[in-house]
DNA sequence: GTTTATGCAAATTCTTTGCAATACT
DNA sequence: AGTATTGCAAAGAATTTGCATAAAC
């Protein structure tokens, strides 16, 4: 994989401390991470301006893709491949043992028959249950 | 379809005017409603704390759910068959025209394999593209 | 009459914005 | 040097909490 200094060269980006910061957490979890995740991770290494002026930056360049959750919090996770409109069309799982999320990236998604009248873009299926790491621990 | 008076008492809720006018408000759209759809429909006729706290109660008891949403704003929408987790395993359909969501009670998400050691207890699904209503008009 | 729900005020938390100072290329 | 990014302060939203009043059963 791209270490970050080249994702970041390549989406136009200058390499700043915060920036680096928040890909390597990133990269380090293979689950998805809130903002408040973020924040106990990167500890007041950057102000939670910062923070949040990031994500918002690594979203619009495609860099990460938001997570779906049943909570409210919004979750985000790497994309995978850097090309296209992959970032659509992703299952996620949440386990409710660990409450983590995490993109299956090697799963997809089967057709869906639609109404008539109806036209799909995109599909996001988010599936709860318990992961492979939690499994007997419920 | 019971009516509000009748889901509030099968839940052991007090009806109050309140909680009258938002079961009304769900029962008259066919799409999910956020917070401030909500206001907006139910105008000052009651705090916007009372809003939060009805709702909050209403997910308690099942008598609404959470639908998934792209976007940072939760939205909610009837549950449609008050017994069991049924609110488990939706689809939920968002229009790129008009904005709105919308449960697809009929469509049922197929079963999905998912890795070795994983499994799942439910599945929400959202699937984002052009609604019936705004067909031709992207 | 007793219990539950509401309204109001205020406290928290979350997110955004403006602008000067700083860091990157 | 020139531009993009950060930090700080402050504004603006969104959400929660406490408590006295009012409404439901």
């Amino acid at each position: 994989m791209k270490d970050a200094n080249e994702i970041l060269k390549a989406k136009g980006l200058r390499t700043t401390a915060s920036r680096s910061g928040v890909l390597e957490a990133f990269r380090a979890h293979h689950h998805a991470l809130s903002h408040s995740d973020l924040e106990k991770r990167l500890g007041k290494a950057f102000d939670r301006v910062t923070l949040y002026r990031t994500l918002n930056t690594f979203l619009e360049k495609d860099i990460i893709h938001k997570v779906l959750d049943d909570e409210g919090s919004a979750k985000y996770a790497l994309c995978q491949h850097s090309d296209g409109d992959h970032h659509h069309n992703h299952v996620h799982f949440k386990c409710r043992v660990c409450t983590t999320s995490e993109c299956l990236t090697e799963v997809s998604i089967p057709g869906i028959k639609l109404p008539e009248g109806y036209t799909s873009a995109s599909a996001n299926l988010l599936i709860e249950g318990v992961c492979i790491r939690c499994y007997g621990k419920e």
